[in-house]
RNA sequence: CGCGGGGUGGAGCAGUCCGGUAGCUCGUUGGGCUCAUAACCCAAAGGUCGCGGGUUCAAAUCCCGCCCCCGCAACCA
């Protein structure tokens, strides 16, 4: 059973969870799903970032520990999680005793193996605490860190231990292009081979202004112990879920997958190899660059304040219709928007007419014409082999994970079963005891595409397509029905039921108020 | 200045790598069906493919120049 080990990033614990976290653990969550349903070994891992400058900061402000302050709001994203049926099977926190260790360990044989990989070195400039970075001048104005024109910027002289990652240009310009699908999409691969070619500069691996971290494993030369930089101390933690380095690790890593944001490609396809490598540890298989879901064109940021409330937007239709939206509308490989107005398009026009009113139509049918069993056909076609090709094409990785496509397939043999009940006309048929055959013949077949579609759409709106699955009354689960099992599916004598609507339109109260299913 | 992405019928997009009737979804209009969530099916109208020039028998697609929008710009998820 192949192993599948994929990660989504760790999110800061900053604030509560908006659209931008959704989207990246709804679409990890899908292929998470699609691989199970492949039969693969999956393991899914997210989680949080909880150390840092910023963390201690506002803990100080409300009068609390570091430690309660993460607690709080890892808990919420949890609860988030949950609510969107996020089917993770760990949770990591970087706060964790075994995170920490395991950060330590990572580090530690950096020193081993490249002992001047990490060398002490002073420097001076301008410091911003909300990016807990120096800045260079380019990103000032009028004293200021552009990105936070709020905080005041800090004149800092500080000696910190550096990573080495110059030496390594020619090591990862080797990576990207011996394993071209090592990053993908093509776009950011060739940004980050760009970024190479203008050359790497060291980056500082330590710092001496706050303590809520993991302590840096070598003390300076003048004795002072630092704390571990944010990177250094975050992106292990792909690595230290598995238990490094603890016997056994190599059970599950290297990563399959690790799906990302754009913005941080760079740390994870620079920085982590790098690092990786100087520790002799296995590089992960390959790292997926998503988009952004940006709201009228915009992108939101934590600066800018959360603009969509994000437990109204998934009660507003429900989770499985807000999973639905987003994988179906902001392609997995670029950007795309976040509107209201597309939202009700999409929810109307494709779940409740197209396949809710399929799903519908169908189950009356066989209950009205066949008393609520489906009934045997000598052939009942499904017919949407291409469509079923079209959607693995794009979830299985070989051109990487084009959700949206996978979706627009199944919607292809959603419409092609709702022109074939037109075409014939089952409710015709019925009137003709000649063409009982035909009947039968029309009324397994929608009832076989439906049950194939359940599953399909089975990593994308969990929920719904599970209770599709029992209003047909299919064997089992959609989630445990393996796509190897598709093939000889045959929904003869299903008993079926007809329950309340699987997306109800909205009524125009919904679409005024913001309220309903 | 630089790097990346984008500018295609009313809206949102595909097509551009490998030139040759401009495609999809929504919306609009007309028709059909009546199993179904006033859903479904068929058809039609609607586009100087950002602007200008060039290559070619032929360009949304290749080349040159320009305009506009968005993001990044080395240590921010």
């Amino acid at each position: 059973m192949p192993r599948f080990y994929l990660t989504t990033a760790i999110d800061y614990s900053n604030g509560a969870p908006h659209l931008g976290h959704a989207f990246e653990k709804i679409g990890a969550d899908a292929i998470a799903r699609y691989r199970r349903l492949r039969g693969d070994d999956v393991h899914f891992l997210i989680g949080m970032d909880e150390h840092g400058q910023k963390v201690s900061q506002a803990a100080a402000d409300r009068g609390i520990t570091p430690q309660a302050l993460v607690d709080e709001i890892a808990i919420v994203f949890q609860r988030t999680w949950e609510q969107l049926a996020i089917s993770h099977d760990q949770f990591i926190r970087t706060t964790e005793a075994a995170h920490k260790a395991g950060v330590t360990a990572l580090l530690q044989r950096v020193f081993d193996r490249n002992p001047d990989d990490f060398y002490e070195k002073s420097y001076r400039g301008r410091y911003c605490v909300g990016c807990e970075a120096f800045k260079p001048d380019g990103e000032i104005v009028d004293g200021r860190c552009v990105l936070h024109p709020t905080r005041v910027l800090e004149w800092v002289e500080e000696r910190n231990w550096f990573f080495r990652l110059s030496r390594y240009s020619d090591f990862l310009r080797q990576l990207l292009t011996d394993r071209p699908g090592f990053l993908q999409p093509e776009s950011r691969r060739n940004e980050i081979l760009g970024l190479l070619d203008q050359g790497l500069e060291d980056i500082s691996a330590s710092r001496a202004r706050f303590s809520w971290g993991v302590p840096f494993p070598r003390p300076s030369s003048d004795g002072e112990r630092q704390t571990t930089y944010v990177w250094f101390d975050a992106l292990p933690n792909y690595l230290t879920a598995t238990g490094f380095p603890s016997a056994g690790y190599e059970q599950r890593w290297p990563a399959q997958l690790h799906v990302i944001g754009k913005d941080i490609t760079r740390f994870h396809c620079v920085y982590w190899p790098a690092l990786l490598h100087a520790a002799g540890v296995a590089l992960p298989e390959r790292v997926w660059a998503h988009g952004f879901v940006l709201l009228s064109g915009e992108r939101f940021s934590k600066s800018a304040g959360v603009k969509l409330d994000l437990p109204e937007a998934i009660t507003r239709f429900g989770a499985d219709a807000f999973r639905y939206f987003l994988l179906r509308e902001v392609p997995f490989d670029a950007d795309g928007n976040f509107s209201w107005e597309r939202f009700e398009e999409r929810y109307t026009a494709d779940l409740a007419n197209a396949f809710g009113n399929l799903a519908s139509r169908t189950i009356a049918m066989i209950e009205r014409y066949r008393g609520g069993v489906v009934p045997e056909a000598a052939q009942a076609e499904s017919a949407d082999a291409a469509d079923e090709d079209a959607y693995h094409a794009a979830m299985d990785g070989a051109r990487g994970y084009l959700l949206h496509e996978a979706l627009a397939a199944v919607w292809r043999s959603v419409s092609r079963a709702n022109e074939y009940a037109q075409n014939r006309a089952p409710w015709q048929l019925a009137k003709d005891p000649a063409a009982a055959k035909q009947l039968d013949e029309v009324l397994a077949s929608l009832a076989l595409r439906l049950a194939r579609q359940a599953v399909m759409l089975s990593p994308f709106m969990p929920g719904k397509a599970e209770e599709l699955w029992r209003q047909l009354g299919a064997p089992g689960t959609a989630a445990t029905t393996p796509f190897s099992a598709l093939a000889a599916l045959n929904p003869a004598r299903w008993r079926v039921t007809r329950g309340p609507a699987l997306f109800p339109r909205p009524t125009t109260a919904d679409v005024r108020t913001g309220t309903g299913n």
